[in-house]
DNA sequence: GTCTATATGGGGATAGAC
DNA sequence: GTCTATCCCCATATAGAC
């Protein structure tokens, strides 16, 4: 199928998707700074060198651009999670990994992470429910590997389904004071939340 | 002063008094609900059963409503973390009684909690300036009793203002997701909170 | 696909009667 | 102090020319 593109036809699918692309980056902006409600479609379309009614060419409405945000990020920080624990097989060393990579992904990307974290509410109904899915799996993820620990004798928790959002709390809530070119770097906050990860759960 | 009004004079401000404060009700859970850029002075009134005019009486601007949620809140907030403070002169069992106090006021005010947390960057610069204050001096008691732990050689910290952090988030980070009425209980959080901060800074 | 212009609705805040 | 009515501005989204 895309070889039998002609050249006309590839330019104009690359502009439209470059467009498209300027303006999920433009509503991060926006959305990051001033919230979902605080934001206007004008903001956008100006942040990203447009007429309003440009915006709508290419989203349909403004919950539409929020909710391409809100999935793209929860499938990259879920993906981030998963490589930590797959690249991981002891408990401990697991949930450090975890934990670490979780605190420098939110960092990195604190724009999204602020909008992941703090837009749900903004979505529709099934766009929320959709998004919820992949939360869940997320904490499922870090309880598995807490009820692992546990058998293996190297844990200690006092409350698996507690203590796995006390962990995610560690990462998450940095998003609502982490400010990038700080003196706070995201390698220093994940070498930092995987330590204190750690001793959280450790025997 | 006061022993000279008169009966009428008393009742008319009590009356007045009254209404403030149900306005000040009824803006909490409408922030609370829809953040305070997604939330209109209609809703505020019709929750608190008055016309859009009403709240004009009462409070000058919908900001100044949200000034007063958030300087009181901050304020019980202060105290809640000084009074715990001042309960335990030993630094772990100190941080404990702090983490956990910190965590309980969140639970048991969860949705004053989200705006206090939530909602600095739509206060007026001023009044933020203002509320920066006691946060800083939340921020500061943390600290110096991490530092009175290394001191006294019962804590062992990585990195003393990243760990106050951490340790605030516990806390701070729970008005994200603790919903009232359901199986975690304001004292549940504040005993395994201060479980988990001893834990992460203890020797 | 982009623009200008605009339809349509709702927002914060105020005027003026009671 | 409360109400109804309203000012005035700005919001999302669309129409239609180019």
């Amino acid at each position: 199928m895309l070889s039998t593109m002609t050249t006309e036809q590839a330019t104009g699918r690359d502009r439209s998707s470059r467009t498209r692309e300027r303006l999920l980056d433009a509503a991060v902006e926006a959305f990051a700074a001033s919230g979902f409600a605080g934001t206007t479609t004008r903001d956008i379309a100006s942040r990203a060198g447009m007429s309003p009614a440009a915006v709508y060419v290419h989203h349909a409405t403004k919950e539409d651009l929020l909710f391409e945000i809100s999935r793209r990020g929860h499938h990259a920080s879920l993906e981030v999670l998963q490589t930590a624990f797959d690249a991981e097989p002891d408990p401990l060393a697991r949930i450090r990994a975890m934990v670490g990579a979780f605190s420098r992904w939110h960092a990195e990307t604190s724009r999204v992470g602020r909008i992941v974290q703090y837009e749900l509410n903004a979505l529709t109904p099934e766009h929320r429910a959709e998004i919820a899915e992949t939360r869940r799996t997320m904490e499922r993820l870090v309880q598995r590997t807490l009820e692992d620990g546990i058998a293996a004798g190297t844990m200690r928790i006092p409350d698996v389904k507690g203590t796995a959002l006390a962990l995610l709390s560690l990462s998450i809530d940095l998003v609502r004071w982490y400010r990038p070119g700080g003196p706070i770097t995201p390698d220093g906050l994940a070498e930092l939340h995987g330590e204190l990860a750690v001793r959280m759960v450790a025997a």
